[in-house]
DNA sequence: GATATATAATGAGCATGCTTACTATTCAAG
DNA sequence: CTTGAATAGTAAGCATGCTCATTATATATC
């Protein structure tokens, strides 16, 4: 239908994310978990009682947006928030039962959603595709915060150059 | 660094994605304009005049999403509404100078990001993984609303079985 | 022990998405 | 012409990300 996606990496990356976060939480819609939530609770669930500098860290998100999300899960009921005795600036993260209920139902969909998606794409390019995805997110890391090359006060009046 | 994210399409895309947004927001950090508003300046620069509602379509945002943002980005000077003469209820989005200049700076960068991104792979696997992306959204795409295979009242409790 | 620095978490406020509800306008039916 | 449905846009309020600033605690240094 909507045959008039600009064809770029960027473009086709939002779109895919965008799609598989939507029917991820479209199957697993009687959980009421976000995708942001269900990627926070695999975190949880890897290392329970991990602290919410470390799921930032894992997320790469900010502390803050952890912080805020993790108000709302522990109101939900899906984890629980431990202060460490031994450092009391810290709050281990634990899984509710709930949470880790929802954390293994909604897992079982990953799968589904996977082959969903990779429909018809044979095996050998289903591993091109995900070995070159692991590959662009090496190669953006190690220039990420470099930022060469822009930095010589150009401003959008030195265009008048390109493309349209 | 980060060795341990999970080698899923959906936490790949996902990373992708923020990598490449933020890179490219890196990029063109002189123009004020973010990832969503430089997403949204692409459409209006295709197709001068078209309405919110049609915007909201290109995108696949909700005509919400776009009023809010063009409400930003009228007031960064960088688009323009018009009200149509012939349908009062239509507002017709134009470029401005700075938006059209903007666009152009930005959109000479998209082909620098996608290169860096795309170091050390072949060209062959670079369309693989390109088609491959467009495949999945099709993919996605057909499967979006159908919801079958679901409904079956399954709750969280029905699990048990699974991984850890 | 006091003082400086680093670390863990949070508060305030913003952008960008959403849902739900509303207003203004157009158009079709009578 | 009026009534009613459809369409374009916006308002209110929420979730999830951000930056910048602050609080509480731990640790290292004097």
């Amino acid at each position: 239908m909507t045959s008039n996606t600009e064809h770029t990496l960027g473009f086709l990356v939002h779109t895919v994310g965008r799609l598989l976060r939507k029917r991820l939480e479209q199957m697993a819609i009687d959980t009421h978990l976000s995708a942001a939530q269900w990627r926070l609770l695999f975190w949880v669930a890897k290392e329970e009682g991990t602290t919410q500098a470390r799921i930032a860290e894992f997320l790469e998100i900010e502390p803050i947006s952890v912080s805020r999300m993790l108000d709302r899960m522990e109101q939900g009921g899906w984890v629980e928030r431990r202060t460490d005795v031994n450092d009391r600036r810290v709050r281990a993260i634990f899984l509710t039962d709930l949470g880790r209920e929802a954390f293994v139902y909604v897992k079982s969909f990953v799968g589904e959603v996977t082959e969903e998606a990779f429909a018809g794409i044979s095996k050998a390019d289903q591993k091109i595709i995900m070995q070159g995805l692991e590959r662009v997110i090496e190669n953006l890391n190690s220039n990420i915060t470099s930022s060469q090359g822009v930095e010589d006060g150009t401003d959008a009046k030195t265009l008048e150059s390109a493309h349209q």
